[in-house]
DNA sequence: CATGAATGAGCGTTCATTCAT
DNA sequence: GATGAATGAACGCTCATTCAT
């Protein structure tokens, strides 16, 4: 039986491959699941053989990208050391993977709003995120290289940072994505009163924010 | 033909209202037109007299809800003085308006995403929210009160954070707002190097700002 | 208001209507909601509109034709003196319009099988008729025309009888109703002690019962 | 091959057994093929390698249910010797067993309407047992027993009452057989001109009918 | 012989939109 | 201007049947 569940899986797969691309395409509502049947190659019955609904293809679609995404960072993050490095891997490795696969963000950061269910779920997917980002920041008060604050805030406040401009730079291009994550990562390390010297990218900037301290 | 413009005005008032309603409560697509010239106790015929589609509506609909919501901020701004000042009075005034406004808050922000056509329009939205907060930043940099930053990137970071919380708060109740507004609000501001100084809500976490200058 | 209810009632008519042709010609899952709209010359939304779904138009069908035909068996009833007059006329009441109108009987004899709901609904027509037919048995017995009997399990009995004969005619041809009637007729009278002497249109089959007498 | 033959009829006869339950419970529409091969214990591939349709797998049942509910009955009526009692085992026998077995009942008096197809074939079905039913009668009528009816429409007529009554009892419970049968066979034995003297449960009744012959 | 993954034609239902009144 | 009956294209889902393993 092994080698037929290898096609099964094999099967679902292509299915899944397909959700992601038409979804993040045209959208939850305007996706037949025609269409996601033509794309796989498969069949209309094969999608439903597989998935019990469009919505329940959806949220395993979800799920999928979701773990591809946490998987991603969890590894930028354990290839750090340092609660500052970390943080700025995390910043880095989600911003960096989002652009790079664009359908994910669409399906992730958009069509994740396409209905109230998928809102909730979307709601949990960020909070895994939000869960990583806090650890680091939990990590980094208690070895004192930041204050104390609420973390919980902070972790959605940074998320919703970078959701907006990651949705901001996939619907206009702008701001590109080059400029505006090493800014993004400067202010959001400052909003929790860590100085963002050594910026690999882009060290010109850096020198501006030297500038700023001398302000407040 | 006066009596009549007025009486028109006020038809097309009453099927926003309800739009409002219906579509906050239900989400654009589970919303049927008929539930909407129902609630607004005229008819399918009057909403398509008013309206020329479901999707127009909408579009009214959230342009209403916009230019309420950018009054209301305009307003905090200008009765302030100083750019430190008027940027705190923008974030509190559009987080303490969306939490009143739960409907307005759910077809701005979630909503908005329902169809493509829609996350463009809020986009527009979003770039005069973000307009508003940039003039300030723009003045403050100006002033001196903060150091150069890519004000774009900011003002856009900040909505999304905004975002990301006020909408978690909307479907889980939490982080409260009471609290999450003061700590976001600080964060902000801290993330452009202002010191959020008089908090009255949270003065003795002020206090650890300060420790946190001399670890860097 | 007046005109346009009357034109609404008119569709639904014409919906009626035509699912009664479709549904006795082809039975209750072989037709399609398409061609019954097709057939009235209306819609598939107007046959929306007007019944909440196929079954619920098909429940709608079965009493309007139960209605007119207990409309029709009433009216055999009364015009007629004498419970054992109305007994005989109601069985050729019910006889003669099944087959007459095979569409009729198709729906409510054969189609009114095709789903556990439809056999309830007209297990509860049937009844309706044999609350007529027991009437008129019970003031038989009253009137001393019949000895006691349960007139339930007679009035059931009797309408299976008609039910068997009258399908068995519609599929087959056979026996030819002309024939089976009369003797069904008598058969059942007989089934209460009723000698069905007078038989309007067989007079000669009157015969053979009344030697019939001298065995018992 | 002939202990494979003998798996193969055990597999066919495990197939058999779980449409009898399954068509019984949910009626043919509403029975999944997929269904009968789990009830079975089977496959949907062994389903359809011993039955070439579904609607070919009801056939057969059909046939097989009858061919047992005809063998009862045939040995019934070997068992009796005379014409009316004969005629009276047979009632006896087929309203016993199909009120015994209601999966019988179900799937030969309820499901056999399911379809254009079905109906056909059980008239074919009703026709063995009218063939039973007749042979009796004609006997009886041959011995004098009885006067001479057209024993086609008698034997039709009753199986059409017997019918009627178990399908509502199977449905409503009402009214219940052991009263419904005795008066059942009374009445239909009276229909035909017998007096069914030896009634073990209404032996009253009995008398009644002989002050009723002096009415006509 | 048995299995169950895959197929795809088919169908009931929905709902934005129109237009006669 | 307002009404709501009517329209019909669109779509998610079902399920009997097939066939590679």
């Amino acid at each position: 039986m092994c080698p037929r569940d290898r096609a099964k899986r094999r099967t679902q797969e292509r299915i899944l491959d397909a959700a992601e691309r038409v979804f993040a395409e045209k959208g939850y509502h305007q996706t037949l699941v025609d269409e996601i049947a033509r794309t796989s190659r498969t069949s209309k019955g094969a999608v439903y053989f597989h998935f019990p609904s469009k919505e329940a293809l959806f949220a395993a679609l979800m799920d999928r990208l979701a773990a591809r995404l946490l998987r991603e960072v969890e590894g930028a993050i354990a290839a750090e050391r340092g609660g500052v490095a970390k943080v700025r891997a995390a910043l880095e490795a989600v911003t960096r993977r989002l652009a790079r696969h664009r359908r994910l963000a669409k399906v992730l950061l958009v069509q994740s709003f396409s209905s109230p269910a998928f809102v909730r779920k979307r709601l949990e997917v960020l909070e895994r995120f939000a869960g990583l980002v806090r650890a680091q920041l939990d990590d980094a008060i208690a070895e004192g290289s930041i204050a104390p604050v609420d973390t919980a805030v902070v972790a959605h406040a940074w998320l919703g940072a970078v959701h907006e401009l990651v949705v901001r730079w996939l619907y206009t291009g702008e701001p590109p994505l080059e400029r505006a994550v090493p800014e993004l990562t400067a202010l959001l390390l400052r909003s929790v009163g860590l100085e963002p010297a050594s910026e690999p990218e882009r060290p010109s900037s850096t020198k501006t924010r030297e500038q700023k301290q001398g302000q407040s």
